[in-house]
DNA sequence: AATGAATGAGATTTCATTCAT
DNA sequence: CATGAATGAAATCTCATTCAT
C-alpha cells in the first residue's frame, strides 16, 4: 500500500522528531535510546528507520530545528544601540523558550558540536547567521566584534538558565545586561 | 605490591584521570568507553575500579577538577570597573586553557549538569563561587547582577571558542568585550 | 519477521526455557552463564532478553515450572491411609522424573528459596498446595500434621536421589516407606 | 617473621571459616564473593589464600563441618523402635541448629553436591554414616531400608524449615512424625 | 606471615540496526 | 508503508586469584 500523501510523510516525521525532542530533553542525546523514541512516538523501529536512517540523523535534525528556531524568531528591526539590541535578543530567547522549551537542547547541541562535525557545521552556521543579523542592526564602532559579545551574553544566559533551572531569573538578567551596556563606564558607581 | 605509598596511590589516580581527560575530550563523556580509559591509562579494569567505583564517579571527578581549575586561577585583585574585571576574567580563561586544555570539557560539564544531579550541584556551586568573587571585586551600581552578566560573557566566549575552534580569536573577543563595557552607550557611534 | 503467531512466541519461550533447563541442570543456577543459554538455545542475547528481562526471571520461570509439575501430576484419588497415599506420592515423583528429569532442579529450587524471595514464595505456595492435597486425602487422626510428614518423606527421597544418583533405588525406598507406615509399631521386630 | 604457633594457624583458619559461614548463610555459596569473606574476616586476600587455595576449598571445608556436626551430635543409644529413634534424630537436629545455625547451609550443601564431586562425596559419606548409625540402633524388620526412610524424614524436615523459616514448628513436626510411626496403620481413624 | 594492588577473563545486559513478513 | 522479532557487537562492572613487597 505504497504512495502516501506528502502530509502523511511530514506528519510521521514530525511525530518522530517530537518524540525525540522529549527523549533528548529528558536524558540527553547519548543516553536516550532509540527504544525510548519508539515508545514515545508510538512507532515501530522499522517505521522510524524509514524516515531517518540512523540515530545520528535524528540528532542532526533536532539540532537543526533547535538552532533554526532562534534565528528565525529574531525579528528584524531598525538599527539600534547595543543595549537595545541586547534587550531584543534576550526577549527573543524568552519567547522561543516559552514556545518550544528547547533551551536544554541548545546546550546539548553545542556540546554535540564538539564531536560531531555535521552538528558542528550547523552550529557554526547558526551562530554566524545570528552574528550577521546582530552586526547588521548595530549602530556602534565595531559592529562585528560587538555582535560577537552580544551573542556571547545570550549564550551565557542560556548556560546559566540551564544550570540554574528555576532559580535563574530572566527578567533580572535582562535588566542587568541592558543596564551594563547602556551605562557602561557610568555603571561604575560615580566615584564621587 | 601491597601497602604502597600515598604518592603511589595519588599517582595512579592521576594516571586514570589523565587518561579519562584524553578520552572524554576526544569523544565526550558518554561516547568514551571505559575500555578506552583502560587502554589510554595502561591499567586493567580492576585497577581502575579500585580507584573509582563507577564511570560516573570518574566523570564527576573530571567535572570537579575542570570547574575548580577556573575558580582557583582567578586571582583576587583590587575592586575595579566592569570592563577591567572582564579583561581579567578573559585573561584567566586564556591562561587556564593554555595550561589545561579543558575548555572542551567545560562545555560538556555544563551539558552533563542537565541530567546528572551531582554534576549539576558542582556546576552551580562553581558558578556561584565565581559570581561571588566577581561581585566582590566590582565597583558599580548592582554588583550582583552585573557579575552575572560578566560571567555570562565568559561562558559565551567558551561556547564560541569550543564551536569555532581555531577560528575564534580570543584577543579580538577580549578587546571587543572590554570596549563594549567601557564605553557602552558611548560605543554607539557618536551619532554626530 | 514481524507480527508472529502466538505459537511462535510460545515456542521461542519454550526454546529458551528448554535451554535453561539443560544449562541449570548441568551447572546450577548461578554457575550457568547466560552465554551458555544463548548457545544452548541457538538464540542471540537480544532474542533471549526479549522474552525474559533478566536471568533471574528465567530462574523464576524454571522454578515455577518445576514446582508446578509435581503438584499437577499428583492425581486426586479416594481418601486413604497414610501408607497408601505415601505410595501414590512416591509413584508420582517417579513418573514426573521419568518425564521431565527435573529432580536435580527441585533441590536447587529449594536452595534458591533461601536467598530469593520470589522463589521462596513460589516454593512455599507449592509445598502448601501439596500439603493441602495430601491432607485432604488422608484418613487418619491428624491429617494436617501427618501430611507434613508424608511431604517430608517425599522431599527427603528427592534429596537422597539427587545425592546418590543411580545408587538410589526408588523401588526399595518406596517399599520401605510404605512398610514403615503400614505396620509402624508392628515393624518393630515382633519382640517375641 | 615466619614460624608461628599451631594455635595461631588454627585460629586463623577458624576466623576464615567463621567469616565464610556468615557470608555463605547470607548469600549462598556462589553469590557470596571472596571479597565479602575478606571483609567479614578482617583478613587480606593474601592471608586467606595462604590457608585455602581456592574458594572451592573453603566451600568444601564448610560443607565438611556442616555435615560432620550432625553426625557427631547424634549420640549413641540403646536400640529402639523407629518412632523412638525418629524422635531422637529430630531432637538432635534441633539441638545442633540451636548451637550452630547451619540448617540453611545443609540445604545448600546438598545442592552443591549436584555439581561438585568433592562435596558430593562428602555428602554421600555423611548420609552413609548417619544411615549406618540409625540402622544399627533400629529394632525392626528391615533396619537398612527403614533407616533410609527415617533419614529422609529428617532431611525433609530440614527442607521445610529452611523454606518456611519461622513458620515451621519443629515441635509439632516431631510429634506428628513420632505419632505416625508409632501407630501407623493405627493412625488410620479406626474405621469403625 | 601478611599485605593489598593489580590482573584480566568473563558476567549480565543494552542498544542501534536489519529485514522477513 | 509498516511491523517487530532478531541480531550481535559492545558496554559497564565483578570477581577469583596472584605476587612484589
Amino acid at each position: 500500500m505504497p504512495k502516501v500523501s506528502e502530509e502523511h510523510l511530514a506528519a510521521r516525521r514530525r511525530q518522530i522528531l517530537d518524540a525525540a525532542l522529549v527523549c533528548f530533553s529528558r536524558r540527553g542525546f547519548h543516553q536516550a535510546s532509540m527504544q525510548a523514541i519508539f515508545e514515545e512516538s508510538g512507532l515501530s523501529p522499522g517505521a522510524v528507520y524509514r524516515y531517518f536512517k540512523s540515530k545520528e540523523e535524528i540528532v542532526e535534525a533536532i539540532a537543526m530545528e533547535t538552532l533554526g528556531g532562534f534565528a528565525a524568531a529574531l525579528e528584524a528591526g531598525p538599527p539600534g544601540r547595543p543595549d537595545e539590541l541586547m534587550g531584543r535578543i534576550l526577549d527573543t530567547i524568552e519567547a522561543v523558550e516559552l514556545r518550544d522549551h528547547r533551551l536544554r537542547l541548545a546546550l546539548q547541541v553545542w556540546g554535540e558540536a564538539l564531536f560531531n562535525p555535521a552538528v558542528a557545521a550547523l552550529v557554526r552556521k547558526a551562530i554566524e547567521v545570528l552574528h550577521e543579523r546582530v552586526a547588521a542592526e548595530l549602530e556602534c564602532d565595531d559592529p562585528q566584534a560587538t555582535a560577537r559579545v552580544l551573542v556571547a551574553i545570550a549564550q551565557g544566559s542560556v548556560v546559566q538558565r540551564d544550570v540554574y533551572g528555576d532559580r535563574f531569573d530572566p527578567k533580572e538578567f535582562r535588566a542587568a545586561a541592558v543596564a551594563l551596556l547602556s551605562q557602561p563606564g557610568g555603571a561604575a558607581r560615580q566615584k564621587e
